[in-house]
DNA sequence: ATAATAATAGGAATTATTACTGTTTATTTT
DNA sequence: AAAATAAACAGTAATAATTCCTATTATTAT
């Protein structure tokens, strides 16, 4: 992969932040600094980066976010103020049970709890 | 909620299923029994259906899917024929832990394996 | 410095889903 | 049992998220 000024510069965005942002989100934030580009580089260059380990993309109900921690966790999301935070709850056991269990390759684990944030409850 | 033929149809369609279809899915189906059925109709019901709790609806990716199986379990995909199957291996423990540790007021979890299957490797 | 080609901007196309509108139909009231 | 009410419908337009296309630009290897 060659080096671009635009996706270092989203890899960068999505660094900044906490709140595992939209490609949209990430799409405005890179117009302050490259007013020029354009919404299908932002979503090729996150394809690039996940398919490069680079960022986790998840999904949020059918919109994909993106989260620049790639380390195995979990996400909690109110669904009050849609927030959306990592936490790290599943044992690594889960991964080995269900390969001996059900012979299943396991490559990723994907768990949303869904709920309210003690802010809202 | 009043009776409609329509939502039976769909509901019945959704039931005789464990491939977890998608809304398209079932609207094809539902035109063999309902020739002039529409897809909004389709969706409206599927709606309907899931926030009476009558199914359930997953995410694959960026699609929804519906499952006619509301008890609490997980789902292993598999990346190469897309299949979709139940599992249960998440503990119940999951749901107190994370509401005392974050003071979450835990509603649903959801839990998506992704890997290979035994028939693919 | 030049050639080769990966990446880009801008816009069109696609896919999944929701919204709208006039009509039909299940249920309630008379 | 007929009339009134409103939920649900079919058909279609609109929206949102994402991918695809093409001519141009930028990076890298020679």
């Amino acid at each position: 992969m060659r080096y671009s000024h635009q996706r270092e510069t989203i890899r960068e965005i999505i660094s900044s932040t906490n709140i595992h942002p939209t490609a949209d989100w990430i799409f405005q934030q890179a117009k302050h600094k490259i007013p020029n580009i354009s919404l299908g580089t932002v979503y090729r260059n996150l394809r690039q980066l996940a398919a490069d380990d680079a960022i986790r993309t998840i999904y949020d109900g059918s919109v994909a976010r993106y989260d620049w921690n790639i380390e195995p966790h979990d996400h909690l999301k109110c669904r009050i103020c849609g927030d959306i935070v990592d936490i790290h709850v599943l044992s690594d056991g889960i991964h080995n049970k269900v390969q001996k269990q059900y012979k299943f390759e396991v490559d990723d684990v994907e768990m949303n709890i869904i709920g309210i944030c003690k802010k809202h409850k």
